[in-house]
Order: structure tokens, then C-alpha cells, then sequence
DNA sequence: AATCTATTTGGCTATATTGCCAAGTACTGA
DNA sequence: TCAGTACTTGGCAATATAGCCAAATAGATT
């Protein structure tokens, strides 16, 4: 039941990995928008830009994006067009969990 | 720009990542067909059962799964119905992998 | 109460991840 | 060729994760 789906199960945990980190994300939307080089995502994240290229490095090797060398700079895009709406499900979740805590301040409230 | 959202990208990147491991994908898919206890899931994935626990307590705390408990058995279920369209995006970039690879083969198979 | 079953938690080790700095590579332009 | 810019890689320390065993908790059964 498990070990016979485990090749793909562990393939598709690589994906999620991959995007599991908020600098990450951050790219794939803002690669969602247009191609940006390593150097506009630095200054946009504010951390080391050997940070910011690890950080692609694991996108790249996940199959998330692809990169593209003009010149001087190495431009990233996207390599799927659905990332962003795959993002519904786990907007649903955080949703949820904002509806609990409303509800367990309310709680809170009465019980006080 | 990414300083205004990382609260939020925090979050999200909180559910990716309590999703991003093969046996937590296990569980989910399973728990789409149907609730389980922790023995069942156990027995399917065939790891000691506080690893299972443990799994499932990732899950919880993310928001994705909630539990019952009913007599000795503990179930849990989804929370959300929507994890497993979900994973579209993901095939997508498993499949665009694929085709990569077999492209790369065919390069290979040509060179020599 | 004693025991059994189901589950969680603590503790441990092995391993992976993150982010910085420093050093290396690659292209550009004087 | 030399310097400058853009990027990647190596190395390190701090931190997090995974999975097992053992111990603790909780309900069920006798």
C-alpha cells in the first residue's frame, strides 16, 4: 500500500520540499509575474545573494524552475505555468486555522 | 516586498512543509478515501507506530488533519477537502522532469 | 485492581537544512 | 590584461528533522 507508491510519493515530497520556505515561495511568485534575475531577487528578499542562489539551486533542482545565462546574469522563470493556483488548498488550510483561533479567543473570552 | 508578506509566507510555507514527506502524503491520500485511526495507518506505512504519531502530529499542527478520539482508537481526518486537487501543480512538474529526462536520453543514445 | 491495547511523549543519534562569509568562476568593459 | 559585476560553490555553525526504542498515558476488559 505504501512501499509500492513510495518512489512516487518520495517524488512528489521533493516538489513540496523544494517550495516549503518562505524565501522560496516568494520567488515562485515573483517569477509567477515575470523572469527575474539573481540579483533583483537579492534586493527583494534582503538576505546574501549566496543565500537567494542556494535557494534557486533547490528550485532548479526540483524541477520548479529553469535558468536562463544573458551576459553578466543568470535570469529564472518559472518551468510550470499552475504554481500559483496550487495554492488554493493551502490558503483553505491557513483559513481554517484562522476560523479555530477566532474561535478559541472567543472561548477565551466567555470562559473568563 | 518580501519583508510585508513573510508573515504570511511563513505560513504557507508551514503547510508545504508538514506535506513534504512521503509518509505524510501517504496519510493524506489515504485519509481522502477515508478516515483511519493511528493502527491502520500504521500498518499501512509499516513503520514503528510512534513514527506514525509522530507524522501525524506534524499534520495536526499544520492545520491539515484533526483527530477523534474514540475509545482506545484515536482517527484522524482531513480538515480540508481539497488537499489532494491539490497535487495537479506537482504532477505537472514531475511530468515536465520526465520529459527531460527522456530527452536527455535520447541525447545521450545520438552522442554515441 | 491488573492487564491489555492504542497512542503519545521523551530521549537519543544520524542526517539535512539554513544562512552567512570567503573564495572561485564567468562575463563585461576599459 | 585588469578590474568590476553577477553568480555559484565550499565551508562552517546553528538549528531542525526523522525514526527508533523505552517509558508514560488513557481507555477497555477481566
Amino acid at each position: 500500500m505504501y512501499q509500492e507508491n513510495k518512489k512516487h510519493l518520495e517524488a512528489r515530497a521533493k516538489v513540496l520540499k523544494a517550495m516549503a520556505h518562505p524565501s522560496r515561495l516568494f520567488i515562485i511568485e515573483e517569477l509567477e509575474r515575470e523572469e527575474r534575475c539573481v540579483c533583483d531577487l537579492t534586493e527583494l528578499i534582503g538576505a546574501d545573494i549566496s543565500t537567494v542562489s542556494k535557494h534557486l539551486s533547490v528550485l532548479k533542482q526540483a524541477g520548479i524552475v529553469i535558468d536562463d545565462k544573458r551576459g553578466n546574469q543568470v535570469f529564472y522563470q518559472l518551468r510550470v505555468p499552475c504554481i500559483l493556483n496550487f495554492f488554493g488548498c493551502v490558503e483553505s488550510v491557513l483559513e481554517a486555522q484562522a476560523q479555530d483561533h477566532t474561535a478559541f479567543m472567543k472561548i477565551g473570552t466567555v470562559s473568563n
